[in-house]
DNA sequence: TTGCGTTGTTGATCTCGATCAAGGTTGAAA
DNA sequence: TTTCAACCTTGATCGAGATCAACAACGCAA
């Protein structure tokens, strides 16, 4: 299997030779057919951990598929004040459909690969294609179904709920390999201070509640962002 | 104009007998051509507040249109915690597509009148009727936008900053025809406890946060429910 | 290795909103 | 009009999490 030499650092975009080859099976809402289609448009992208990938009140001309890492959503005050109201995974879609105007800021948590698609060609490709809008439209319910679950955690949950809710929505979505089982490792893709914006808390707290975590065994921190949880069934107990 | 001598109490169903006529440029995402392909089996029901339309995990099987009235979508912890994680207002569409389990319970906030659709049948429509799916996705992301702006109220604002948000957002729901204008009047569609339910606090610190911007003069409240917003430039100022 | 900026931890104190408690309004039904 | 339950307001106190402060650990570059 060709390896990524292909794909170079951050604004370096490289053209997709064989896009269906590559991307089946990872490439979230797009079918080989509708890859082949593309093939010639698509441009994979690597960003580094921190680079600004779309922002609030700003036109965007393309969309893209999360083919490795985390993005992270967010939302900013007048004052300064932040609350991430996303995360996306790989192989998330990426982009608001039907408007040029994104209401949120996108920003690489970790190091991502996107693999991008210009605006009009993926619009032309949907009104030709519904079953690529029911695809679209599937991810968008399953978003705005997290988004509301999100909601209780911000509104109703204690400190400790929520950074307890926070640690299981990452094992569940970074080491689905051991699904089922009680031991789950991971490495946070997000700092302290991120985690925080997330959760409607302060650093500070986020800290003391995951010191807390580990003092009670729940998890084990290996040089500040590598978890392993001892035991899901126990950290699910502490999500409220 | 026919009235709604058709209409009867809770829980007594009565059959459309012209629904492309009555409900054009009511219906929400339904055109005049889909509503004449549904007249038969659409029905108009009236729930009085606090009647249970939809329950957590229960199943459903049939959409609506709220065509009167506000409907509130909430989710309860275990132990009872609850958050209103989204208020849908006429013309909404409502019902999870797609899945017959509810993920949130949906409860008439005040008297409300639904425009049901057998699941069956919407879903048949939909499916030889991509524009039918365009027009739901459009409602989809702007409430998946909606509660995405509510996670930054939930998870940043100040008590104070929060009462003043929700009266914002329910200015311009329900008094639309003075958009614009410094002015507005409304009856409050929910109690201090679903409005508590609603920001993530509770029903005292709601009531609180009431009389002092009644004290401030931002706003006139007359017997619990009715509100007059005096500026409302000056209440967008509270906002956050 | 040393130096240094970034990131994370922990302690002391303060504050906003929760909780506990009592009484006041409202509006519908008798 | 009286009655009553549901709803709302206000006051006193408490406590979870914010804020302020100091230091520790880590990773990178020189």
């Amino acid at each position: 299997m060709a390896d990524r030499k292909d794909i170079h650092n951050s604004d370096t975009p490289v053209l997709c030779q064989s896009c269906e080859a590559r991307h089946n099976g990872m490439c979230g809402v797009l079918e080989p057919t509708e890859l082949l289609a593309l093939s010639k448009i698509t441009r994979v992208v690597r960003h580094e951990a921190g680079a600004e990938l779309a922002a609030e009140a700003q036109p965007v001309d393309s969309y893209a598929n999360v083919m490795r890492g985390v993005v992270k959503l967010t939302k900013t005050l007048e004052d300064g004040r932040q609350q991430i109201v996303g995360l996306q995974f790989a192989p998330d879609f990426l982009g608001r459909l039907y408007t040029k105007e994104s209401a949120v800021t996108a920003e690489a948590a970790s190091d991502v690969d996107l693999c991008r698609v210009p605006r009009a060609a993926l619009e032309r490709l949907m009104s030709e294609n519904p079953a690529l809008e029911h695809r679209l439209m599937q991810q968008t319910l399953r978003e705005l179904d997290e988004a509301r679950d999100w909601m209780v955690t911000l509104g109703r949950k204690t400190a400790s709920e929520k950074v307890a809710s926070f640690l299981y929505l990452i094992a569940t979505h970074l080491d689905p390999s051991h699904e089922g089982e009680a031991i789950r490792h991971f490495d946070l893709p997000l700092t302290r201070s991120d985690i925080a914006d997330f959760l409607g808390l302060t650093l500070e707290t986020v800290s003391r509640q995951l010191s807390r975590l580990r003092a009670d065994k729940v998890i084990a921190i290996t040089g500040n962002r590598h978890v392993d949880v001892m035991d899901m069934a126990r950290l699910k107990s502490r999500c409220g």
